[in-house]
DNA sequence: CGAGGGCTTGAGGTCTATCAAACAGAGTGG
DNA sequence: CCACTCTGTTTGATAGACCTCAAGCCCTCG
């Protein structure tokens, strides 16, 4: 039964508000989104690739991966989403991905109906932008992605991949950057950067002897975090967080929305 | 000078139709944006990664890469960009981006002012929505490029993405499956895939002989498409055409919106 | 016709995959 | 409390894919 659950969506709020301006009246929107919570256990896949679905997929606990599957079998992760994460915005309008969900160790997430997320995106113009920008981050993550998988070898990629995951638990606010709990196997780890699990291991184990990044018993412990981020050719602004908030005003355009230059004018 | 540039343009606004569906008004306030023509040689920089920019860039002629580098010079490329693509829609909300764009050929750019853009969608929340979905079907297209790169060898991954550029050349209007023209170099292929320019040679040539594809003086030609899709392990689903314009109706919405079921009073 | 960019080819070296087996740790049941 | 199982990690050896460097060739354009 679908019912609400304010204390985990105040997450994903906060991650809205990282990058947008939402007034009181669009927030409280936000946290009263209906949900239903299921959990997952590590390796299952919460959504298929190619499968229509009706409600998107919110991370309350635990991480859960994108990936991308081949005809073979083998998976490529081209996404991680820890909590407060809406892993799947972008269904709302596209409710037929390509792409396929998966648990990342034990989690919990929360199903939010699209017509609700639809319902929210045509009352509050504000929030449709917000959504909009959401997936924005998400691709601009997405591209570095590429370049992570497509341009490195296995240690700078996996030290980019850690840094990121870093930040990233930092602002989620479930650890520090020097230190957090990771409940990936290097299996996992394998798919995120399309290298075999063996070769994790080894290019682990090289980390470690370096000093650079310790991965034991699911505690991840970067004790040189400038250098792990040299290796990693690691620069966060590909994050898009807390810079644009103000260059595109979203807060207050529902009010009056003033053409500053009327593109009518300007035609032929 | 920007002025007015409807048959261009009209690329995009058919691009954008492929995904939603927009009224008359708001189809005339696109054709209606003011550009300046930009003239691009191969290779030539249009975005430098990391730099804040003003304005879109819509590709009217030629093609366009975007680009992620490294540290060392090197770059991947991780979206090519036809005619009637705006490449960084993205930046209107987020101007600051970590990748680059580039000519793959002497290409035509239009750029678009931010403010222009910006002033449609707040005007017309249905283009918001539009170019929200033209995002997410961006992003479904990056994420498949990650498997793409991360877990093919350089044989299926060369196909699939020949694949790609074939659908959508046949989309552009500039070409059928199965004949188009191509003004990348290997090199650049090369940055696509995130190998090296020899192995594309090299691979191009095993695809040749196998009477897959060929490539020669800047005119591919496949001979037999469902057998390079299945090299490829091409599947065009991801690509998000013509099959969500009624899945989540945006045409229309701007007359009342009627909500179906409040979230206010599920709230609680 | 010359110059230059792009393509092609060869040889050797590096990185990463694959396979197989042993090992470690956590949870289970007797 | 001790096997026992299961998953995940570690290690070794071998094979394959791909890279790098370097040189020669070809096409196109001025």
């Amino acid at each position: 039964v679908p019912k609400s659950n304010q204390p985990a969506l105040s997450g994903f709020l906060n991650r809205l508000l990282l990058r947008s301006s939402l007034s009181a009246e669009e927030q409280d929107a936000i946290l009263g989104l209906r949900s239903h919570a299921v959990q997952a256990r590590s390796r299952q896949d919460l959504v298929q690739p190619g499968r229509t679905v009706s409600h998107a997929c919110f991370v309350a606990d635990g991480m859960v991966g994108r990936f991308d599957a081949m005809r073979g079998g083998e998976r490529q992760i081209t996404a991680l989403h820890l909590p407060g994460d809406m892993c799947d915005l972008q269904s709302v309008l596209c409710p037929t991905a390509g792409w396929g969900l998966m648990a990342i160790g034990t989690s919990t997430v929360l199903h939010i109906p699209h017509a609700d997320l639809l319902n929210l995106v045509m009352r509050y113009p504000a929030i449709a932008l917000a959504f909009w920008r959401d997936t924005i981050a998400d691709a601009s993550v997405l591209s570095k992605w590429v370049g992570n998988v497509g341009r490195k070898d296995a240690r700078a990629g996996l030290a980019h991949l850690f840094c990121e995951i870093a930040v990233r638990m930092e602002q989620a606010g479930l650890g520090t950057l020097k230190n957090f709990r990771l409940n990936a196997t290097q299996e996992q780890l394998s798919e995120a950067l399309g290298i075999s699990a063996v070769h994790i291991n080894r290019t682990l184990q090289a980390l470690r002897a370096e000093n650079l990044l310790i991965f034991r018993s699911r505690q991840v412990q970067i004790p040189d975090w400038n250098a792990l981020a040299l290796v990693g050719d690691f620069d966060p602004t590909y994050m898009l967080i807390d810079r644009h908030k103000e260059a595109a005003p979203s807060a207050g355009f529902s009010r009056s929305a003033p053409p500053s230059r009327g593109p009518a004018s300007a035609r032929q």
